[in-house]
DNA sequence: TTTTGAGTTGTTCGA
DNA sequence: GTCGAACAACTCAAA
């Protein structure tokens, strides 16, 4: 009798699970599991949204492992820790999990392979964040890309893995004593704004109402904020409550049906090629995570003023389609992209504030806040990362409210005191800062 | 090794 | 108002 365990952490799903599915297919017991880990819980990147979300999702995960006759086994502490202990109560001898590539997650999972091969226990670990995994996008030299159209031409060359159908039923061991989940005041959380629905049927109900009508015009509309036009499916690929390559499948499935709208649907699947990107990056240049791509750059000399920093958390700003975008952050946990990349070059150019401040405010309020995409799109913005923005290339915030916001709608909508005395003056001069920024540049640039 | 072409998302200036 | 060039030469990828 084979009893295994399978340790869940940003898969929280049934559908298109490898992991999972592997460790049934070689196992007749698996004991499906979480561990809520300290060190993250309290790292200064995490806020009230993520962790609302996470609960949500597991408590959606845990239901439906029920109604596949097992169970959730939900513990705190570190994991470990708490696996050795699990491996010890159950006698399991074979454990599986799903890669993360964040630098901490792979810090974690070595220690925990080290230990398992001291007790014994066969460790098995499936590549699942990625569509194509770090190893399968190189140069024919065999090093990782840097630069994202020669990776995506690679990228689309390969061969999109299966999906792995739902389990049907799961066997586990009796059960072991669990934690209840944790409510999220218990974690030291309080959330003031929305909650988006969680779990893998609401991953699966958006994606199929944005695959039914939405991603055909995904390019024309993807660009203006105030149209409800893009996927919302962020925090769900964030959580795992659905996979990448489901939702690859889906529109890759709705470009052969609908073959006027492949070049709209293309840009909805090259951002997914940019999630495997950032991710692959994160892999091979962990220092990304600490600072620049290009360490020239970590010697830039920001302001780093504390009064602009405030004023841009709050949207206070005096700029329109900044603090617009700053509160759809603030009230909602989301933020639309060309939103993000406006604030972000804002931030880092206007303000002169360094990007890891913003980073860490982002990951803080976002559902959908992710290492490696959220480092990637400021490192980008800040013009210090691959496939830098050139960094005479400044955002001018007014022009691109014309362009992108042209009717106000957005900014009626967030800053609806607008035309009145009491919205803030400007607090900074645009043409003056931009100047600024620009010798700021030049002086570590030689 | 050397050379060549190209690089997510822009802005400003001057004709 | 519109349009093309400059921004500043840099780095990467591939031949």
């Amino acid at each position: 009798m084979i009893r295994s365990l399978f340790w869940f952490r940003r898969d929280l799903r049934l559908n298109d699970n490898p992991g999972l599915s592997l460790a049934l297919k070689e196992s007749d017991e698996v004991l499906p599991l979480f561990i809520f880990d300290r060190e993250i819980l309290k790292s200064p990147d995490i806020g009230a949204p993520r962790v609302a979300f996470l609960l949500t999702s597991l408590e959606s995960l845990g239901k439906n492992l029920t109604h596949l006759g097992s169970y959730l086994l939900i513990r705190q502490g570190k994991p470990i820790e708490q696996l050795a202990a699990i491996l010890q109560e159950t006698k399991a001898t074979k454990i599986y999990w799903n890669t993360d590539l964040e630098p901490y997650a792979l810090k974690r999972d070595a220690e925990m392979q080290a230990c398992c091969n001291d007790l014994g226990v066969q460790v098995h670990q499936v590549p699942d964040q990625c569509i194509q995994a770090p190893g399968h996008v190189l140069k024919s030299d065999g090093t990782p890309y840097t630069v994202f159209t020669p990776y995506s031409k690679i990228w689309k060359q390969q061969t999109v893995p299966i999906l792995h159908p739902r389990p049907r039923a799961i066997k586990s061991p009796s059960e072991l004593k669990s934690i209840p989940l944790p409510s999220l005041g218990e974690l030291g959380h309080t959330l003031k704004i929305p909650l988006p629905a969680a779990g893998e049927k609401a991953a699966h109900d958006l994606l199929n109402s944005y695959i039914q009508s939405g991603v055909e015009s995904y390019q024309s509309r993807r660009n203006l904020p105030a149209l409800d036009a893009t996927s919302r499916l962020s925090p769900h690929l964030r959580f795992g409550t659905i996979s990448a390559r489901t939702v690859h499948r889906a529109a890759a499935l709705a470009r052969e049906k609908n073959p006027p709208a492949a070049k709209e649907i293309d840009v909805f699947i090259s951002e997914l090629i940019w999630r495997d990107f950032y991710k692959t990056i994160l892999f091979y240049f962990p220092h990304v995570a600490l600072g620049s791509f290009r360490p020239i750059y970590d010697d830039l000399e920001w302001e780093n003023n504390d009064r602009l920093f405030q004023a841009w958390c709050a949207g206070q700003t005096g700029f329109p389609i900044v603090d617009a975008a700053m509160r759809q952050l603030n009230t909602t946990g989301w933020m639309h992209n060309r939103l993000r990349m406006i604030v972000a070059s804002f931030l880092t150019k206007d303000l002169l504030i360094d990007w890891r401040q913003g980073e860490r405010y982002f990951m803080q309020q976002l559902y959908d806040g992710d290492l490696a995409a959220n480092n990637g799109g400021w490192q980008w913005a800040a013009g210090t990362g691959t496939d830098a923005q050139p960094y005479f290339r400044i955002f001018n915030p007014e022009s691109q409210a014309k362009k992108f916001d042209p009717e106000g709608i957005l900014i009626e909508k967030y800053v609806p005191e607008i035309n009145s005395l009491r919205y803030a003056a400007p607090i900074v001069d645009h043409g003056q800062r931009r100047l600024k920024a620009l010798a700021m540049f030049k002086k570590v640039r030689g």
